[in-house]
DNA sequence: AATGAATGAGACTTCATTCAT
DNA sequence: GATGAATGAAGTCTCATTCAT
């Protein structure tokens, strides 16, 4: 593992466990074994380093979107992407919750959103088909979408809280009846 | 006003325009009128006084819901709870804002989350009539509120964002088809 | 003394002895018996105050030629003039020590500067008069004053050295004799 | 050029054109295309580093009058000297300014303000020759020295200011009148 | 000899909190 | 009760210097 990865490694765990702002530069490079200095020599600014980490949660969410397979109907494709999301971020919890603290913060930049933006195109797509087919209702994919969302979130957000297995299994079937014709 | 709602006041306008790390309690002062030292007649810590706006915001909801009607139908029953809450917090964007900077923080005690919980008393009872009269699934009352609720934040936070008014409605429609037998 | 002024002074004290590079804030804080923060009440950043004991000995600069006599022929009020500005500045030697520092500094503002040209007024008219009269040389005032300038800074900086008090009549027979018709 | 020319010849750019305090070690060494280290294998501190630029410049002045023309008479041989300083300074800026910052610094060991001294040897002896003629004031060489040098230095200063060609002229004119018996 | 990533002491600055008035 | 000047711990960031390659 390189310094820079340690450093993302530290980061990535510190703020998720003790929340960005108490979480001071000199405990992240403890905990990556390095100095403090170092940190800098990667990532300019505090700030930067957050949108860095911040953007390379969101290139790991596309990695596993690009292996979306289109075969099978479309309800069963909406359920696979469903499943992955859901496993994605419940394997990865620290992922979850270093985005939920900075949902609705001022220190992720915009071209930072823009690339989590790519994440999404693969299940757009998969919307439009729906709804072509007949079988998703004709509401604009973009408020479907932003129902989805909402659904998973908190579905993430009530799993990693009260870790129950057959919760995705009782939502899931709760935005399909949403969402379908 | 009492100096003490100047500074509730005052600190509500900043923490949410600013953000919570971005507001000096001595901005808090300033806005509200009042000398540093009064606020720490009121509120012992910061902490304290957002712990104390954040149960503000809570008991404000409650008292929306507090005139909650029980006459109608389960599903008109329905529509109004969450357009009165979807009101609620678009008429107050401050409020919105205040609480979506706090979901995952640790700032807030349990002592206040459970002021939260009591807001959602009467909703919780009117699940369970509705799948008494079967015309709500079968499905913990706790997981469909968890999935209502999701469904009412991000219905929000879109809002508030494209300022769509029309919005309102198509959600409605997807939750209920969601919940709905 | 109020707690500015003991900043400001134990500020003049260490940036002249020390350089300004070397002194760091916290030192003139425990030089001025206060807390770092309290400098900061008064003086938004380093440089500021720097600056502003710069244009403080400015000022007390033009204080001592406020009082400046018009009487007397040109040669009597130039000597007078030049010994007034020899002595206000051996007097007060961490003043001209300050100055020097800062001659070329990129940290003095415009405004800052400009507060110095006020100083020369009153010698800007003497040289004015002496012209006229014919008793000093017909060239362009300002620089018969840069010469006049360089002629005092090396003066007093040699002196500061020295210590040699005969020294300034010496040089004082040679400026006159340089600017003399 | 060897690469200890490229870094003097780096480090004299940016610490003139930057100052001293802000100019990284590691701003020089990109400017001269080394690595960071191969600076501390010639000079083992920045300190070190300044104090050679600036005895390097000493000697390039002493290069400037090594020159020396005895013949023509003393105020000629004065009038040639005044001159070669003039362009010497005007021509390479670069080692003026560098000078200006450090006339008052901490810096400057003993040694190299030592080197700075022999610089001086010939004119000090053409002053010594016009005093025995009578043709300069008897006044001691020094104090002499001291003058035209604080009018040398005012007088560049200015130069590379307003950038008047004829100013120089004036400026001759006065040392002259004042020096001369 | 040359390199430059790594280091960490130390700089400036902020701000929650106190307390004398 | 109200005030706000004073405080200093703690934060982010810089940079002279080292040393393994």
């Amino acid at each position: 593992m390189t310094k820079k990865d340690s450093i993302i490694s530290a980061a990535l765990k510190l703020l998720t466990l003790q929340g960005i702002h108490a979480t001071p530069m000199s405990a992240i490079a403890k905990e990556a074994g390095t100095g403090m200095g170092t940190i800098y020599n990667y990532f300019p600014t505090k700030e930067v380093l957050i949108n860095h980490i911040y953007q390379h949660i969101k290139l790991k969410e596309q990695e596993i979107f690009a292996s979306f397979n289109e075969s099978g109907s479309i309800k069963n494709q909406f359920f696979t992407y469903y499943n992955q999301a859901f496993t994605f971020f419940t394997n990865t919890p620290e992922y979850f919750q270093f985005m939920e603290q900075l949902h609705a913060s001022p220190i992720i930049t915009d071209e930072s959103k823009a690339v989590g933006e790519k994440a999404i195109v693969n299940i757009f797509q998969l919307i439009e088909n729906g709804k072509k087919t007949g079988i998703i209702k004709a509401i604009d994919t973009n408020e479907l979408l932003q129902f989805i969302g909402g659904s998973l979130l908190s579905t993430i957000r009530w799993y990693l809280k009260e870790k129950n297995e057959n919760y995705i299994n009782t939502q899931l079937t709760l935005v399909w009846d949403a969402i379908k014709q």
